[in-house]
DNA sequence: ATAAACCATGTACTTAGGTACAGAGTCAAG
DNA sequence: CTTGACTCTGTACCTAAGTACATGGTTTAT
């Protein structure tokens, strides 16, 4: 296959060796996949999703990630981590003024997500506390036979 | 089909209305969707997972939950929501005292679980801190132009 | 200048966590 | 005593989030 030539200068730096005279210092796919301990796969998939831009492309047509991109990525990663989804995830990386959104809106979903937020530390704090009674009476030699963390989330 | 006749009278009281000589309050895996808001086939995977333990059966093969594992089943769907697998969950409920586990190993495994969820609580709270200043700034008027929760959960 | 290592696209496969029937037996209300 | 609502097992299907090639161009180190 053969790839679009740009016929001008890239504006791209590459190859990490970082000379003078640089405009964006970028990474390869796979620099950006060792670096985050992730497969070059999922960062193409995060594109085909639209969770990330397209990078620009090298005349070879390679992939070539600006700092930015790869810190939305590791973003993405962690929140994952968190137990949001890729919905979720879109939706929190939409939080900001763009063409046709208001601020308002803006600020009306960030509440809505801290109010989701602080619901979830309070779930995780309770399921906490009910880890700790249980290592301490685990600690007592009192006899844990039922099992306790199921009070745990009672809402 | 036909199913297993026992024929001894059935320890199950069922059917609701609680009359006197009840030994153990159940009720039909129908009622338990619909109290949990679930799917029944939900519940039926859950035991199939290992999850529950499989409940007692009236003569005809019904299941009869009683309302321990009904709260184990709400114990998961809270863990679910707060992003834990299900393999996670399966650990949480398996810390306590049983056949061939010490004290000891209970303990640290618990104490492995609050790490871990301290260390998530964190970083909800770096994600809501920075939901926060969003919000602010946005109030104020600021362009918000940039990514601005892309520093959130920066470690 | 050539092999080893990268990267591109496209397509297929996988795993987790359910969901949705089909076909058949059971229960409860009129 | 029948009809509609439940439940059973088993199997197939679904979405989310990746993962794994196959095939073919590109870069780089020797």
């Amino acid at each position: 296959m053969v790839y679009i030539v740009l016929n001008f200068p890239s504006p791209l730096v590459g190859e990490g060796s970082g000379e003078g005279g640089e405009v964006m210092e970028t990474i390869s796919i796979g620099k950006v996949a060792k670096k985050l301990g992730i497969n070059i796969e999922t960062i193409r998939y995060y594109e085909r999703r639209g969770l990330i831009k397209a990078p620009p492309r090298k005349e070879s047509g390679y992939r070539q990630y600006p700092a930015e991109t790869v810190k939305r990525i590791q973003f993405i990663r962690h929140a994952k981590e968190l137990g949001f989804s890729l919905k979720e995830i879109a939706e929190l990386l939409s939080l900001r003024i763009e063409q046709g959104v208001t601020c308002g809106d803006v600020r009306k979903r960030a509440e809505a997500k801290i109010a989701d937020i602080e619901e979830r530390i309070l779930n995780l704090q309770r399921m906490k506390n009910a880890l700790s009674k249980l290592a301490k009476e685990c600690k007592g030699r009192g006899p844990v036979s039922e099992c306790p963390i199921l009070e745990a989330l009672e809402k």
